[in-house]
Order: C-alpha cells, then structure tokens, then sequence
DNA sequence: CGGCCCATTGAGGTCTCTCAAGGCGTGTGG
DNA sequence: CCACACGCCTTGAGAGACCTCAATGGGCCG
C-alpha cells in the first residue's frame, strides 16, 4: 500500500464517533458523552477498501458489525452449485454482519463495489459495553430491527412477477435512501455493475438493460452508463405498482 | 370467552421457561436459574390461537417478540395496491416481531395458520432484563442473527428463476426445520394454502399445484392435499439445484 | 491503435402467467 | 341420508414476458 496522502489517513484515525456524520443513523444516537467514549475505544476504524475488497467471507468466524462511512458494499452468499445470489447493496450509515452473530460464522460475504470505508465493531467488545450501557444496548436492538425491515423489502420487490416493476422498487428504494443521506434524490450513481444488479432483482443482465432502455424512451429517465437521472418520480412510482400499461 | 377447559388453561399458565420444550431453541438456553425466572415474570403465555388469528398488524406500536410454541404463523405485508407479500411461515422455535422493535411499529403483520400458541415477550421488560443479565443479552442478539440469516434464505430461493427449484428449495427447508423439532422431515403437513404458499414463492396458484403434480409424477413427492411425502430426498436435492432435465 | 470488458440490441424459444373449466372434499340444509 | 353449494385445488389451452443465444457498440487502458 504505497504511502497514500497522511493528511488522509490522519483525518480517519482521529475520526471519533462523536463528530462522525453518521451519528444519526449509527448506534451512538441517543447516548451521552462518557458512554460515547467509551464506545469509541471498542470501534476500528478500518483502512479505506477499494474496489473489489472483501470485507468477509461466508463461513468465517469473526463476529463483528461493520457499518459503512462512505462508498458502497454488497453482500451475497454462494449456492452449492456455484452460482451467487447478492442480497443486499449497503451504502453510507447502514450495517453489515447482523448475520455473523449467532456463533455460526457469516452465512453471506461481503465486498466493496468502490473506495470505501467503514467501521468495524467487534461483537464481543460491543455486547460488553452495551451490557454496561442500557441506552446503548436499546439502540442496538433497534439498529438490528431497523435492519431487518429493510432486508424483508428484498422479497418484496423479488416478488413483483413484472421485471419492470422490480426494477421500479429498486431506483425508488436507492433514492429515497441517498435522499436520507441528504443527497440529490434523483441523482443515482450506480455502484454496481448491470449484471450485479440483474441478480440481486432475480433477472438476467440483457433484462434490466432493455428495462433502462425503455424507461428512457417512457422518459421517466435519463440513464448514462452508471449514472441515472430520475426524470419523472411519479412516473417511476406508477410503474413500481403497475408495469407500463400505457 | 366462554369458560374454555380449565385444566388445559392451568397448564399453559404454569408452564415455565425452564420446562418449555424449546427452550433450547428459545431464549433462556444458556441463562441459569435465577436468572430464568426473573425472565419468567416477562414472558406472557397468550391464549392459543385459532386459525386466522392476528398476532399483530402492521403499523401497530406494540414493540414485542413472539415465540411460536406450537402451530404456525405466517408473516406478510400490505403492499400500496393492496397486494399482499408473504415474507415467512414460522413454527414451533422461530421467533416473530423483530422488525416492530426499531420504534416505527410493526412492519409486517402476523396470522396464525392453524391453531397455534405463542409466548408474548414485551420488548422493554425484555430489554430491562437483558441489561442485568449479560448472558440473556448476548442470547439475544444470537437469536436475532439466526432469524436474520434465516430471513436471507428467502431471497435466495426467489432468486431462483425456475419455479421447480423455488418449490423444492421451500420443501428442503420445511424438513430441516421439522427435523429440528424432532418430527419426521419427510412428512410435511402443509399448513398454508396453496394460494399463499405460492404468493411466498412469487408464482401463482396454478403454478404450484402444476409443480406438486409433476413431483409427484417424477416420484420424489407424494401429494395428497396439504399432506406431502418425501419420497426421494436425492431427487429433491437435485430439483433445487437444477430443475428437471431428465 | 488494439484488446478487453461491459453494456446494448436483436431474434427466437420456453417457461410461467392468464383465462377458463372441471374435480374433490367439506359443510349445510332439506 | 342425500342434495347442493362453496371453497380449494387441479388441469387444460393460449398468450405473453422473460430467458437464451448471438452479434454489435462503446469506453477504458495498456
């Protein structure tokens, strides 16, 4: 790792939960400053990841909670026959490694799909103070409840029998997330690759192709490679319920 | 409530976590005896369900796990249109409610399948305990992992663009869960409708009772109603990897 | 400039959905 | 006890949407 910029690596070090932009949708939410300090000392702060990085594997037993500062991840597990499914993409301030806990090792992996960053929490260093910490260990609770909402969104959208629809829910969901983290909600820079995102919506990559294709013509969009521009919210929104029926 | 059978009644009531016959799958495994009974006070027995009985709805703010003790429930949400998702069917050991813990309410609602018994554990006094309890704690957050790793297992079938694996992959699971009870894994009693079972899989009614046919056909299953035979788990095993090609 | 990867577009096939009719078991009432 | 109705499931025929296979286009990097 040839010396990147120290001002870089400094700024990360001495980022402290206290000042992290993402205190909101993070654990500490809601807990005074001793017991953030505390919690402090237990968070990693993890070497920027690039493109490609593995966060962990499925199987390993490494029980811990990564949530991710900036850039993006995916996770998937691998079928028996080989073939992979992803279950999730995780942007700025959502967790990562509910599933690591139960004593079992991971049962998905995880890998960074740009220059990311992230925090590490080792499990074990996190239950304890949370047993200390009433408010924290609340928090957490919520944390992984919120998290678990949002995972059962997936078979929502799987569930659509029209492509164009998952398609929809999919744009809808990312932009109202980026919207939550204050960025342009119809501004989407896709992280991932077509044929990443045809698995995770259960469809084939020349599929999602032709569906950008034709939300362009509809104009609800306006697609350019990996960036997509929402033209038409309401229009994206019907087609979420309904695929087109002009 | 007219008067049911009291004796039926006082054994519900006296039964105990520490002599419930899930407790290895539940909550107190691993908590010592003095500590199983402080959560004891927390747990409430709720009467048994009937079928079609509403745990909860969606929406509500009731923050509470429920542990199904016996029967079956299934879990779905309302979408806009008025569709409906089926996101689960959980029996005897699953756990139900963690998405209603985050503070925003429930996020699916919960119906019972068949007759059908539960433990109601109210998130703040679980919570309470769990903070004097470290050992509760951590039991805990185990608990939740397994039911979020359980939760992923969903995608990854819906994944599946064949509807033959869909089906087989759903059976597979069913008897592994069944065998983790102790039943037989290859007599599956269904307990949803082929209606529902079919939403659950993101294919239509018609769909589903065509593939029973066929399995049974193949002779890997033998079908009679909602009563399903494993003939041949080999052959099960192949048809969730790859679907039929003779 | 050439090779490579990713994405797009086209043509054809197939699986699932849609629409429709018919069985089967259950429960109700005569 | 039988007739009937009702809900649930099965089976069939046809249509449509997505998948498969194949070729082309367009950045990006050496």
């Amino acid at each position: 790792m040839p010396s990147p910029s120290p001002i870089v690596n400094l700024r990360e070090l001495r980022q402290s939960c206290a000042d992290c932009a993402l205190s909101q949708l993070c654990l500490p939410a809601s807990i005074g400053g001793d017991d953030l300090e505390r919690l402090d000392h237990v968070v990693k702060q993890r070497v920027p990841l690039e493109r490609g990085a593995i966060v962990f594997h499925e199987g390993a037993h490494h029980p811990a909670l990564f949530i991710v500062r900036s850039g993006s991840l995916k996770t998937y597990t691998t079928l028996p026959e080989g073939d992979v499914q992803i279950l999730g993409f995780h942007i700025a301030g959502e967790l990562v490694g509910l599933d690591g806990l139960a004593g079992n090792g991971f049962r998905c992996s995880a890998e960074a799909l740009e220059h990311s960053s992230l925090c590490e929490v080792p499990f074990d260093a996190l239950s304890a103070v949370a047993a200390k910490v009433p408010g924290l260990q609340h928090q957490l609770f919520r944390v992984m409840s919120r998290e678990f909402g949002r995972e059962q969104q997936h078979p929502v959208m799987m569930g659509r029998k029209q492509a164009m629809s998952r398609l929809a829910i999919f744009l809808r969901s990312l932009s109202e997330r980026l919207q939550g983290l204050g960025h342009d909600p119809y501004q989407l820079s896709l992280s991932m690759s077509r044929q990443e995102l045809a698995n995770y919506l259960g469809l084939v990559i020349e599929t999602v192709s032709r569906l950008f294709s034709r939300m362009q013509t509809l104009g609800v969009l306006k697609v350019d490679r990996r960036h997509v521009h929402i033209l038409d919210p309401a229009a994206l929104a019907t087609l979420a319920e309904k695929p087109d029926e002009d």
